[in-house]
DNA sequence: ACCATCGATCAGCTAGGCTCATCGATGGTG
DNA sequence: CACCATCGATGAGCCTAGCTGATCGATGGT
């Protein structure tokens, strides 16, 4: 059996208005002795006598008028949370939405996510996920959605939205042979040691990160992973490794430690995606994608003028 | 039938601490079934899963998290308005105590109603009550005490606290023959004509306010009814009328345009009680007399060292 | 491969939710 | 003042829906 005598509490609620059993009864869908057995088992339980009846008149109790100033609330409060549940459920959305992110984040990124949270009323939970495994998170459930490098060929996670391809460009120590380069060529990068993003990420996503080989087949030198762009920074930084970084990474970045050359040949070939679940798509998941695809197209646009 | 699937919102509420379907049903004292069935129902009802369930494992959903974290406490609350409806039934007490006083109100019922407040967690709302009606509002339960000129011989009425006598005074207008009197005797009265209390007090009470004669037995003119102190003070400061007073009133009035002179023979005559209807007698009442009675003990003791 | 554990499901029982009929109280009316 | 209409309380009784016990299938450990 229940703590609360709810039934109780709707009765006394309805009653409190009409003044009447009767009344009270037909607006319940209930017969009049049963409104009548409600608050009477309803005053039972709390103790004391909530509202004066007689056949000719019925009123709150001072003690009842005074339950009920509190009680109204509170139930308005409880039903409102249970309906806007409801209401949640049906759209498919949560009040508290976790985006991860590799590395970098556009400008247009955080403008997007704020009118996301504006729009549907939502927090925004942002999270880093490690360079070398960017779907896991996101197919574990560890966040619902998350800005990662493409391509994301996997049945089970759909991209919402493609960010548009950006150049890349190699990050060098200061000391390295290459840092005074204002550009280096694909071909030039079988004399460097890049470092991979280390992870459980599946092969086709590490070599379209990193290429095995220059467009002309040589091998790439590749020895040693990290799994953050910071650990990937102190690496380069103090070493002679090298490292593919893309041109938003390198905009935010403000090492002095570290230089980034334009790689000729790469141009257009990283590309960000809002990628997430596809059993897990939903109307505001489609929302925030559309949002990002707005706040680019008005990017582009204001560029271009 | 129920608004609020409140059976489903306690076993949720109790398997999100448990997160195991058969202690949930223990501590509700329900069966196995019965708990898979409510929670299946309110995921039916709400229009999502809210619990991850295999054999194996029982976790809330990320939608049932969030669910719950407003859940608990709306629903805590609830709960709480009613346990503590309960609680206050059962000490009798109300939240809000209405206090109906007759012209003067002493210095030490203010912090005596301070106390009173802080104590029971209650509001006091005062309300002032006719001057020759000081019954009638309590029967009628417009107050649920008063502080009211005595005596009150009444059954239906139960005098909580006597305050100390008080002597009494002649309010009379600057021009009176009395005005510039130091004192003046009862045997005086014969020549004022008194403003007595208008309303329905019983006639014991109103003799007991204005006797109707002098202690020698001469009769007093008493031509004029006013029903609060105010309207009585301004009818005494523009005519002949003369009106008594007793001493706490005298000591806060602050009129230019009235004189207060002592009466030999009334000392001690006029004496204010706290009185409540004898059927609405609760602990919370009580213990304000208690508490109106420390008060006074405290400031005679302190008058004396 | 076997077993123990656990949640879902189904059929069935019965407690309790609900109604109907009736009563007594109340206040208005001629 | 008797009569009547209205309304809430009460009790008997019906039947729904709350609840259980038994069983099944899934899961994970040994």
């Amino acid at each position: 059996m229940s703590q609360l005598p709810v039934q109780g509490i709707e009765c006394l609620l309805v009653l409190s208005e009409e003044l009447h059993f009767g009344r009270t009864a037909a607006r319940l869908g209930y017969s009049q002795s049963r409104v009548s057995q409600l608050i009477a088992r309803l005053e039972r339980r709390v103790g004391t006598r909530l509202v004066e009846r007689t056949s000719r008149r019925v009123a709150l109790t001072r003690f009842g008028a005074e339950f009920l100033a509190e009680l109204r609330p509170a139930y308005a409060h409880l039903v409102g949370v249970v309906a806007q549940a409801s209401e949640r459920a049906k759209r498919g959305s949560l009040r508290e939405v976790r985006i991860g992110f590799q590395g970098s984040v556009y400008e247009e990124v955080t403008v997007a996510l704020r009118r996301f949270r504006a729009c549907h009323d939502v927090s925004v939970l942002v999270t880093e996920i490690p360079l070398g495994s960017p779907f896991s998170v996101i197919l574990d459930d560890a966040v619902d959605c998350a800005v990662v490098q493409l391509p994301a060929r996997d049945e089970r996670l759909t991209v919402g939205f493609r960010f548009p391809p950006q150049d890349q460009f190699l990050a060098v120590g200061t000391t390295h042979p290459f840092a005074r380069r204002g550009q280096v060529d694909v071909e030039d990068l079988v004399v460097v040691d890049l470092v991979t993003p280390a992870g459980d990420a599946p092969g086709y996503w590490v070599d379209a990160q990193v290429p095995r080989s220059t467009p002309s087949g040589t091998a790439l030198r590749i020895t040693t992973g990290v799994t953050t762009m910071e650990e990937g920074m102190a690496l380069v930084a103090n070493s002679d490794h090298g490292m593919l970084v893309c041109r938003p990474f390198v905009e935010r970045s403000n090492r002095r430690d570290v230089h980034y050359i334009p790689v000729r040949g790469l141009d257009g070939t990283s590309q960000l995606g809002l990628v997430w679940r596809a059993d897990r798509t939903t109307p505001q998941l489609r929302s925030l994608a559309r949002l990002l695809h707005e706040e680019f197209a008005a990017a582009i646009a204001a560029s271009t003028t």
